[in-house]
DNA sequence: AATTTGCGTAAGTGAATACTTACATATTAT
DNA sequence: ATAATATGTAAGTATTCACTTACGCAAATT
């Protein structure tokens, strides 16, 4: 059983409920609301998005709160990162820009 | 049948053949040798690939060679880009240079 | 105390996935 | 012409996936 973030979010369904909690925390039973699939379904795709660490659950009662915490997507954002500028030319910039941003902020001086 | 570029790049196999042919054209048996699995299943995996338009195959006598097109990435990117600010509080500040890139490049001076 | 609410989980199912081997088809080499 | 090479594709298979219904349990309500 792969868990992974590249699997998680490859689901159309988590990738809402992502959407749904990434700007306010909602329980299960408001997030369902959202879906013409079962409650059950929405629990089983929670669940999986807490194991790859992309939601937390605050209990409150008998409440769970889905709480995006979205540090993981950073393997993503640093997996596509690598390829930018094959694709994006008008990002040229926007790259070196980077480059001193990352620099300045933990390795001053290094590499270039 | 679901073919996506979330759904393409949820498998590692295919990430890795996208990181081989990023950089440089390889022809499909070039490509099998870096992996364990049988040339048929990389060419399924190609055959993914190219649906969803990351990579383009160029016919040269027998043989076929698959070519970055990484543009579809930017789907993703653009997708994870709408929470960057959420987990990434290092990168504030290029999110600012980001949006004085972008609104000089396209709309100037608007949105702010 | 009894009922309702919010949720997790087990078991079952059909479809999708990632592979395999076997075979067909072009192109190049001998 | 024959053989070797590079590849595509079909068919079969085991596993995973996304869902369902049924059930169980703790917290809140009545």
């Amino acid at each position: 059983m792969r868990r992974d973030v590249f699997q998680a979010i490859a689901d159309p369904t988590r990738r809402e409920i992502i959407n749904l909690v990434a700007f306010n925390s909602m329980n299960l039973n408001a997030i369902a609301e959202n879906f013409d699939i079962s409650r059950p379904a929405i629990s089983q795709h929670i669940k999986i998005l807490t194991e790859c660490g992309l939601i937390v659950i605050k209990k409150n009662g008998r409440e769970r709160y889905c709480e995006a915490k979205l540090q993981q997507l950073n393997e993503v954002a640093n997996w596509i990162e690598r390829y930018r500028k094959l694709w994006a030319e008008r990002f040229d910039s926007l790259d070196e820009l980077l480059n001193t941003i990352q620099n300045k902020d933990k390795k001053p001086g290094a590499e270039k």
